[in-house]
RNA sequence: GGGAACAUAGCUCAGCUGGUUAGAGCACCUGUCUUACAAACAGGGGGUCGGGGGUUCGAGUCCCUCUGUUCCCACCA
């Protein structure tokens, strides 16, 4: 894309007094006013003297390293519409924005992007340079140190992507305010707000069985679970009673090895005479208690169940609740462990499964069950649940591990109440939209885990002593005064420590987690807001007016938020909620990288500029997802385009708006109903209806162009002084500036520069319109008789098949008494337009308003 | 299994608290180079509002029910 800065307007029309250039393209609009709106500041928000003055956004910080699609754009667009809108309205709007660059996908990328992996026991190499050729395949291993050095170095080029693109969308958020999760602000708010909630009793550490994604050998959240298909097999084993064998239907006979228990429903009287009992696991040999627990259902495989530490959740709320013992098998690594475990009879022989991973282990025991003859049948195929990690691709293991949580109702029904309660408070556009969130909530079964076994991201600040033996005390964390943070615990030292007491008995060691992404971004009003930095600005800002994104992240960010402002400030971190919706494939399926079925932006606003896509955003409602259709974005370059004509014309004739000189009753006609379409426009946004505010006030323009500006422009062409004349010329000035402020929201770029021809300043920080810049007498209804003789006239020619500037000979108008009445006000408009050049006569009549036109001779005779 | 939203012309959508022949844009058809715009303009055809039942003088618009689509949540025996 070339860069075209310099201004292609050439000569200022003398006629009208503005500045128009003779062909008024879309081209190079945004460049132009991307770069006149950073070097003014035209969005920098100035601080008021009150609360009420400002109107403040929290606007999702996108992950840089990952990709966008449209409906991040279009989710983004929302947000902006309400932005301008809520500026026009003399807010002092506060729209600042972040990126989150900490976490996962970030170092998941620099993986693949750099052909590295991070090795904690690598030393640091300081001038360590990544491979030439990235080869997926064979990473090389770097320090934790190199990692996040390249951890940055690509996010900021990443960085720069985006703002370009959220630039060129025209979003007009307050660059000099831009935030990352990453940065040192972000990780004092981070590390503060953990330190309080671990004061407070918010936070702990447990050491518990937690969904471990074995592949990036961390834990992981609920709200990061997705459940997906999962192909599996019944096997039917048999373990054995003193009376005989009894059957269990499991898909993980793996798991035979890590079972404690079987377990049968209490009602169930196939099994009652054998609860209390023992029996004995096939193959290995293990003696096992039959227990009973309502969990268990009856009409479920065959009703006994194992209990395996662990298979699944259910499986960590029976050994919990019936305190039975860990048996775990299955590594961190995903793999059966290799030593021997010490509860398995000295005849098993474990070299068999060692090391292996489930699927292979899976194999060895089926085999083993048969020739024992303990598997009845063949295993059955099904189609299972299994819950996955959401950017991973194998199903998630239980293992029993130390990690920090920050409660969320989840162990709470007090807690959950109460969450629901900031839910109800909290204002939903659209409504419906807090169910998601009840349902979120409602479902929640366990606390907010919040550490991760990874290397980019805020470290906990927190240290553990050692004891004589070098072993953790971690019921004793050492903490930091919040005065000194952010804090790096892997280089900082604990108050009364040195640095060479670091892993040495008696001294001290770091928490070797990173918190969670959304641990971060949960803060974002926070970290805006200038929370305990800038406490003016906190007065000013927070909470927040506003918060917007689409509906996939209710129950992680929306949610989080909202904890985490419960917990700090008492309050919501915002009164409302403005969801947007998804932007489906045209076969209206999500659109998803691994589908394939991804619309790029930059492609799109590339060809169709910024104004027709975000005017495409602006027909999506809140919460409706739609479907991409990119026809559509052709009709709204044809508004764009119509904006740049249409103005053009206006302008030809006319800069100088002035209510007082609008006299004559069609051009009063046409600003009462103008002031009409001001107020609905007016009426829907602050309804957050920005969707409805175009829709009326599109329609009103296009009406506008095609039937009064066709009808007055004859006369409006003619002497200035006639009064006639100018009540034309100030009418269509006044109304074109209306128009372009109504559709200054939707149409940043078409409509500044329109603006930019004859005013001063921006039409972004210009005022909304009102009513009153419009008031007077004004007959609405005169535009709806003229629209309908219109219709008849062109009608008339049209199926003559004739030109419209045909010749008419005479012409009879019928109708309702009222409506002739407005229609012979306008009879020299109508003369004109119409070309009527000869007799006009009046018909008073029943029906709706109908012309005869009779054509001229020559017309007739050309047929 | 629980919840939500949606179901109106070929497509995308409007139709508020029920009230004259159901609207728009796109697409389609027929025309027009009309000096702001031919990537434009003018005109036209096309739906009985997912099915069924009910309330009402009157229902796309309220109630019940069924069906379908999509999304969210739960679901690893």
């Amino acid at each position: 894309m070339t860069t075209q800065i310099a201004d292609p307007r050439p000569d200022a029309s003398p006629r009208g007094g503005a500045r128009v250039p003779e062909k008024p393209a879309l081209e190079g609009l945004e460049d132009r006013w991307i770069e006149q709106w950073r070097t003014d500041g035209t969005y920098a928000f100035v601080r008021p003297a009150s609360r009420a003055e400002v109107f403040s956004i929290d606007t999702p910080p996108p992950t840089v390293s990952g990709s966008l699609h449209v409906g991040h754009v279009f989710s983004y667009t929302h947000t902006d519409l309400v932005a301008r809108y809520q500026r026009m309205r003399g807010q002092h709007v506060f729209y600042p924005i972040g990126w989150d660059d900490n976490g996962l996908p970030t170092e998941r990328r620099v993986q693949n992007y750099f052909g590295v992996r991070c090795d904690p026991s690598v030393p640091y190499d300081p001038d360590f340079r990544p491979p030439e050729k990235p080869d997926a395949k064979r990473q090389v291993p770097v320090s934790r140190r190199n990692f996040v050095e390249l951890c940055h170095e690509l996010t900021h080029v990443d960085e720069r992507t985006f703002e370009d693109l959220w630039r060129r969308v025209g979003l007009s958020v307050d660059w000099s305010s831009l935030y990352t999760t990453i940065s040192d602000d972000s990780v004092a708010v981070a590390q503060k707000a953990f330190l309080r909630n671990v004061a407070r009793g918010e936070a702990y550490m447990s050491e518990a069985p937690t969904l471990w994604d074995v592949t990036f050998q961390t834990a992981v959240a609920q709200a990061e679970l997705e459940a997906r298909d999962y192909p599996g097999a019944y096997h039917r084993v048999a373990f054995h009673a003193p009376e005989g064998p009894v059957f269990v239907e499991t898909t993980r006979p793996e798991l035979i090895p890590a079972c404690v228990a079987l377990i049968a429903h209490p009602d169930d009287e196939r099994y009652a005479h054998l609860v209390g009992q023992t029996v004995t696991s096939p193959v290995y040999g293990v003696e096992l208690p039959v227990l009973a627990h309502p969990a268990a259902e009856i009409d479920k495989g065959s009703g006994l169940v194992m209990c395996c530490t662990f298979g699944d959740l259910t499986d960590v709320t029976w050994w919990r609740e019936l305190q039975l013992p860990a048996r775990v098998v299955i590594g961190r690594d995903g793999r059966l462990l290799r030593d021997k475990p010490e509860w398995l009879p000295d005849g098993v022989d474990w070299t068999e499964l060692a090391g292996l991973t489930t699927f292979s282990a899976r194999e060895k025991v089926v085999t083993a069950l048969r020739a024992a003859g303990d598997l009845d049948g063949d295993p059955k195929p099904t189609q299972r649940k299994a819950s996955f990690y959401e950017k991973g691709d194998k199903p998630l293991e239980i293992v029993s591990t130390r990690q920090w949580y920050i409660r969320n109702g989840g162990r709470d029904a007090d807690l959950k109440a109460v969450m629901l309660e900031r839910g109800a408070e909290l204002a939903w556009v659209p409504q419906h939209m807090k169910y998601r969130y009840d349902n979120w909530v409602g479902g929640l079964n366990g606390d907010w885990l919040i550490s991760r076994q990874r290397f980019f991201g805020v470290p906990f600040p927190v240290w553990y002593p050692l004891d004589a033996d070098g072993e953790p005390d971690y019921a004793h964390p050492l903490v930091p005064e919040e005065a000194q943070l952010p804090v790096d615990p892997s280089s900082d030292v604990p108050a009364g420590f040195t640095a060479e007491q670091r892993g040495v008995a008696g001294g001290f060691m770091a928490d070797p987690d990173v918190m969670d992404t959304w641990a971060t971004s949960s803060l974002s009003p926070q970290i805006v807001c200038g929370w305990e930095r800038d406490p003016e600005l906190f007065e000013l800002t927070f909470p927040m007016d506003l918060n917007t994104h689409a509906h996939e992240i209710i129950r992680t960010w929306l949610f989080s938020r909202v904890v985490r402002a419960h917990f700090e400030n008492g309050s919501l971190p915002w009164v409302r909620s403005m969801i947007s919706g998804f932007v489906m494939d045209p076969d209206r399926k999500k659109m998803s990288k691994s589908q394939g079925n991804v619309v790029v932006p930059t492609d799109i606003l590339q060809r169709y500029g910024s104004d027709a896509v975000r005017w495409r955003a602006a027909k999506a409602r809140p919460g409706m997802d739609s479907p991409f259709d990119e026809r559509e974005m052709k009709v709204g370059r044809r508004l764009a385009t119509k904006v740049l004509n249409a103005s053009k014309f206006v302008l030809g004739i006319s800069s100088d708006p002035d209510l007082a000189a609008v006299t004559e009753p069609v051009d009063r006609a046409v600003l009462a109903a103008l002031a009409d379409v001001v107020d609905a426009a007016t009426t829907a946004f602050d309804a957050f209806d920005y969707t409805g505010a175009l829709e009326v006030s599109e329609q009103f323009f296009w009406q506008f162009c095609d039937d009064y500006l066709e009808l007055v422009k004859e006369r409006a062409y003619g002497d200035p002084t006639d009064p006639g004349v100018r009540s034309a010329q100030a009418a269509l000035a006044l109304a074109l500036d209306v128009m372009l402020r109504l559709l200054a929201p939707i149409m940043p770029f078409a409509t500044e520069e329109v603006w930019s021809w004859w005013k001063d300043g921006s039409i972004h920080t210009a005022s909304w319109p009102t009513r009153a810049e419009l008031a007077g007498e004004g007959d609405p209804a005169l535009l709806t008789a003229v629209s309908a003789a219109l219709v008849e006239i062109r009608g008339a020619k049209s199926q003559a098949k004739v030109s419209m500037r045909t010749d008419v000979a005479a012409a009879e108008f019928s109708g309702p008494a009222e409506a002739l009445a407005r229609l012979q006000a306008v009879e020299s408009d109508l003369r004109a337009v119409g070309r009527i050049s000869g007799g006009v006569s009046w018909a008073e009549g029943d029906g709706p308003v109908a012309v005869r036109v009779t054509l001229a001779e020559e017309a007739r005779a050309a047929e």
